[in-house]
DNA sequence: GCGATCAGCGG
DNA sequence: CCCTCGCTGATCGCG
């Protein structure tokens, strides 16, 4: 389709057959030519089949080369994959993998899903697979003490529809679906600390609509607007922000000369404190199902940890033991404003007990 | 063989 | 202000 033979992994040989010879229209440039990432390319689509082709090709070369073919050479003698764990690294107390990374196995398409049917226990065995539900907008709800979003989680609302809800202005059994992704965008946003430019960016709307939303949100949940105020000037004085345990990150460029680095350790001051509690609560979860496991002499064992949730190994006769305790010990490890919710699965793979 | 760059995966 | 972070794979230029 291209008229010519071309590295379809090479960005910028695609660069010079899109934009140069195809004469498509370019959205975004990089710092060295042409971008040809996924959002500039589902714009142009519609103008040449090949962008369309080149998309699938991109997603089923992800797949094959990072995680079939990149999982396939960590297979032990034993037949496992036994990642690492680094304590280290993150500046917000989570934990990361590596060799592979175990924490970004695909979940969001349905192909990309495929591949966790491949992580099994052992014979006899099944996973016992528990998640948090909304754990950092919790812990925001908890730290910020907002009136509006703590009564969402007391009453158990589904929290992305609530906020569409009060960001939109309708009544909460009128909210549409896309209503309530873009709320979930939002509330995404929040978390990982992402500015109004990002918002805008990842929700593709017109300038001056994603600051309308986000000023919609503010006034909707003042304490939360408070928050990130307070927050801001604290880590201004101190240097250093803390989790609701006490963990402290400290922020040197709060006080750079340089705006975007200052910019930037505002919006971890803004995000850590939330990230971070939450990465303090399922380490205290993994030590609580570690002690009950010894305490119980049970043969289940934790051999996962994704963020915000937990995945066991557990012999059959351990199922119903474990499907209760596990949920349990999470949700009981501290008491916050909002109640902590977790929420398990079982199966004999990765796939069906998330 | 190494580092920079781009792209894409998850929470 | 090229704007979430941490990770991995492919390409490309360099030595």
């Amino acid at each position: 389709q291209a008229g010519e033979t071309f590295n379809i992994q090479s960005p910028k040989q695609l660069g010079v057959i899109l934009f140069e010879k195809m004469h498509l229209p370019y959205a975004k440039k990089t710092k060295t030519g042409y971008s040809t990432a996924a959002d500039v390319l589902e714009k142009l689509a519609e103008e040449a089949p090949i962008v369309q082709d080149i998309l699938s090709y991109r997603q089923l070369a992800k797949l094959k080369s990072t995680y079939a073919d990149g999982l396939h050479a960590f297979i032990a003698k034993d037949g496992r994959i036994h990642g690492t764990f680094n304590q280290m690294v993150t500046a917000t107390g989570r934990i990361s993998s590596t060799d592979p990374n175990l924490q970004n196995i695909p979940v969001r398409t349905k192909l990309g899903r495929e591949l966790r049917k491949v992580f099994i226990p052992r014979d006899g065995y099944v996973f016992v697979d528990a998640d948090y539900s909304q754990i950092e907008l919790r812990v925001m709800a908890h730290i910020s003490g907002d009136e509006g979003l703590l009564r969402a989680f007391r009453e158990g609302r589904d929290v992305h529809r609530a906020t569409a809800s009060e960001v939109f202005g309708v009544d909460i059994e009128h909210v549409t679906s896309q209503q309530r992704r873009m709320a979930k965008v939002i509330n995404f946003g929040l978390i990982y600390g992402m500015s109004a430019w990002g918002l805008r960016q990842n929700l593709g709307v017109e300038k001056g609509v994603a600051e309308h939303y986000i000023e919609q949100y503010f006034a909707r949940y003042p304490k939360v607007k408070r928050y990130m105020e307070d927050i801001r000037n604290q880590a201004r004085t101190h240097g250093y922000v803390q989790t609701a345990f006490g963990r402290r990150l400290w922020l040197p460029d709060i006080a750079s000369s340089r705006i975007p680095v200052q910019k930037a350790a505002e919006r971890a001051a803004i995000n850590a404190p939330m990230q971070g509690t939450a990465a303090d609560l399922i380490k205290k979860a993994m030590v609580a199902v570690q002690k009950w496991l010894q305490e119980t002499g049970a043969k289940s064992r934790l051999i996962l940890q994704v963020h915000d949730e937990l995945i066991l190994e557990v012999p059959e006769e351990e199922v119903e033991t474990v499907r209760e305790a596990l949920p349990r010990l999470m949700s009981g490890v501290a008491e916050l404003k909002v109640p902590l919710v977790a929420e398990v699965g079982v199966a004999d793979n990765w796939e069906a007990a998330h």
